[in-house]
DNA sequence: CTAGGATCCTGTCAGC
DNA sequence: TGCTGACAGGATCCTA
């Protein structure tokens, strides 16, 4: 899915443009994909949006929430005088909506609407009250975010996790919250640590270093609107990822590493896909 | 308690 | 062309 970055992108976009509007209709295309009552956020103004890991929190003018996760292929697409979408990025962005994709959609009073649209329906909609929001099981678990944990902090959340590999350490949310599959690769990358790397191996050192490097990763990405902009080309003018750009080793395999020009490696690390320099990642640590 | 694998679901792509 | 298996920007459940 989209991870931090991307989800604190629709955070910041959805803030400039929804805020304020009721929501007059829900359209509720996929049952599975949304978890709740939709009467109780019916006919109610969004007061706020905020944001947890890589979860997205509405609050509504009667004290309701609505929890977003986009999971691996969940993206919003706001269509109003603009249209805005981020998420995970594929055709849906240029697309009619609601498409085949589109699991919820949200119609507000002013005409407007907000698409939910997943491939694999791993991601939800799920209207709680303040309650359920406090008992929500993966809320109760989540770390706190990257800029919040000190190195500490960090480094003790990783010692519950000692004989797992780091990079499914740093994918535990219980571990750090907002970290995913992109940017757990990059980090890594960018702390010449291999992913593979015991996490009872690394020192206070190596793990300070490691947050420190989450941080600036994720702070870029954010800056630079997520990686999955809606609006990027390339310099030819075709659709561009912005992934491709922004990324030194993810899904750069057999590319020459930016650092020293050995080829990028793919493997399997964790179950997950994983990109490293086996010479600037070595695995002897 | 931890670690690792299967699982939810749909779509795409490589290799026969 | 058609089939098959692998894999995918996530998290949970099950097993040992």
């Amino acid at each position: 899915m989209p991870e931090l970055p991307e989800v604190e992108t629709i955070r910041r976009g959805l803030e400039k443009r929804i805020i304020n509007k009721q929501i007059k209709k829900v359209h509720v295309l996929c049952e599975k994909s949304f978890i709740g009552n939709a009467k109780y956020i019916q006919k109610q103004n969004i007061v706020n949006i905020d944001r947890r890991g890589k979860m997205l929190l509405i609050k509504l003018n009667n004290d309701m929430y609505m929890m977003i996760h986009l999971r691996m292929t969940g993206q919003l697409i706001y269509e109003g005088s603009d249209k805005f979408a981020a998420g995970h990025p594929d055709d849906n962005f240029y697309t009619k909506m609601p498409s085949r994709h589109t699991r919820v959609y949200f119609e507000f009073s002013d005409g407007t609407n907000l698409f939910f649209n997943d491939q694999r329906k791993f991601g939800f909609v799920k209207v709680v009250d303040e309650l359920g929001l406090q008992e929500d099981k993966f809320l109760q678990k989540l770390a706190k975010e990257p800029w919040d944990i000190t190195a500490e902090e960090f480094h003790q959340n990783l010692q519950r996790h000692q004989n797992q590999c780091i990079k499914a350490s740093i994918l535990d949310q219980s571990v750090i919250a907002g970290v995913g599959n992109i940017y757990a690769d990059e980090a890594l990358f960018m702390s010449k640590i291999f992913p593979g790397t015991i996490t009872k191996k690394l020192d206070t050192v190596a793990t300070k270093t490691l947050l420190h490097n989450i941080q600036i990763i994720m702070q870029r990405s954010i800056d630079s609107g997520g990686s999955t902009m809606k609006d990027y080309r390339k310099s030819d003018g075709s659709k561009g990822n912005y992934l491709e750009k922004f990324a030194q080793v993810f899904r750069k395999e057999n590319q020459p590493c930016p650092v020293c020009q050995s080829l990028i490696q793919k493997t399997r690390i964790a179950g997950r896909g994983t990109h490293f320099c086996s010479h600037c990642q070595p695995q002897d640590r």
